[in-house]
DNA sequence: AGACTGGCTTAGAGGCGATAAGGAACCATA
DNA sequence: TATGGTTCCTTATCGCCTCTAAGCCAGTCT
């Protein structure tokens, strides 16, 4: 709750910050992702032009940090539902978190949509940018999950032996990156559940499944009814 | 390969598409998205500006022609396949054409994010578009040899009494849409289906997951495995 | 008091989508 | 063959965008 730490100024261009962030929220929201021009957020925040190049060094780096916003929002809407069940079993807890995920996802439709569809344009991403520290943010709360349920109710995985080497290779290398708190095998398991909820999550939004459902609660449900049989829930 | 039919003036414009139609490709990929804007392909096609307007009404409107052209090429791209099969029994023949599928969109990776990165900003999309029309190609070659698999060798499908009510609805409506060539079960599985294989594609293309993988070929392999799985090939 | 810094301004270059107005080639028909 | 309509393309222009440059002004520091 130090909030407020720092001189005078500091705090004022803390106040500008979180100003010319709710400007460029509200632009999305109410006007889709186009609308969020720097002009345009000026305009809105009360100050005009080049102004703001004194906050961001132009339009990506705008868009980055709004980004992150969004990451770390999403990330604490999880953690809460984490923890309004933090004495419930490890599965109960995972599932609230996917539901949250997704509640969050459809109450905030435009936000969560630009997560991935509006910067996945550009190529290399720094990856020591505030963008990417909140999206790795988000992914490790059901990370973590998965950590303590592999410690606490090991899920079944499938023999090492039997994934293909280069696929083998690759989770080896994953694993190590999150200091083996998960064995490549686990990591294979939850890489999986996590890629079909996202992916079932980034078609939903990106309206890709029109086509065939107005409402994809339920496919939701069956979805994490996989994912608990996969996790032996 | 009636291709060169209508008078002159008609053929000139049908040319002149076409070398729009290469200009804006050739700057997708080489400058990314962005980089079609009217006036890029105007220059590269060798007229100036507005000219652009005498073949498209606006931005969107070549954007929709574009992606059109992208969806009808995967979409031949998956027949070749299918074809090129066409003694093997349905179940290789669908797994040849998902392998089609992710090779076109590795092959052409900035054409298939294109495909629903770009054009997906846009809420409102009229169903009567080409874009529209050549999306429903693509997704109908799949769809018609989920179908033949049905008639020939009816995979398991779920009890619709299983199913929750809502989802049981969207199921009804979307296999009348289909003129009932999937009964509801059927079209659930169908789906579940589609939605795993396109939803990780989707993921791949979008980088989405770059921060656990950096081949997602032995990973889309086993999603295939579980494909068959569930269509008891 | 003077110098520095940060926050802001306007001016402007260059590019974008889009419209308007007009010239030139083509084509059909009287 | 002359005339008029259609089609293709041009330049000019508007308003918006990103981003840079130059400069003003008020707090802040020594």
């Amino acid at each position: 709750m130090a909030a407020e730490a720092g001189s005078r100024r500091q705090r004022l261009r803390r106040a500008t910050l979180q100003e010319i962030h709710t400007a460029a929220r509200s632009l999305l929201v109410e006007q889709g992702s186009a609308a969020v021009t720097i002009n345009a957020v000026a305009r809105q925040v009360g100050m005009s032009g080049p102004a703001l190049y004194h906050y961001y060094a132009g339009h990506d780096a705008l868009v980055g940090a709004v980004t992150a916003d969004f990451f770390h929002e999403l990330a604490t809407a999880m953690e809460h539902a984490r923890d309004a069940h933090a004495a419930a079993p490890v599965g109960e807890r995972i599932l609230a978190v996917c539901r949250a995920m997704r509640a969050w996802a459809r109450t905030h439709p435009a936000e969560f949509g630009w997560i991935f569809a509006s910067p996945i344009a550009s190529p290399n991403r720094q990856p020591d940018s505030d963008r990417h520290q909140a999206g790795q943010r988000f992914e490790h709360v059901l990370l973590d999950l998965t950590v303590e349920l592999w410690r606490t109710r090991p899920f079944p995985v499938p023999e090492p032996a039997d994934l293909p080497e280069s696929l083998r290779e690759q989770l080896v290398a994953y694993s190590a990156g999150i200091d083996g708190r998960l064995p490549p095998g686990a990591a294979h398991v939850f890489l999986s559940c996590w890629t079909r909820l996202y992916g079932l999550l980034c078609m939903e939004v990106l309206h890709q499944l029109d086509f065939a459902y107005s409402d994809l609660e339920p496919v939701f449900e069956e979805c994490l009814r996989d994912l608990a049989d996969v996790l032996d829930l």
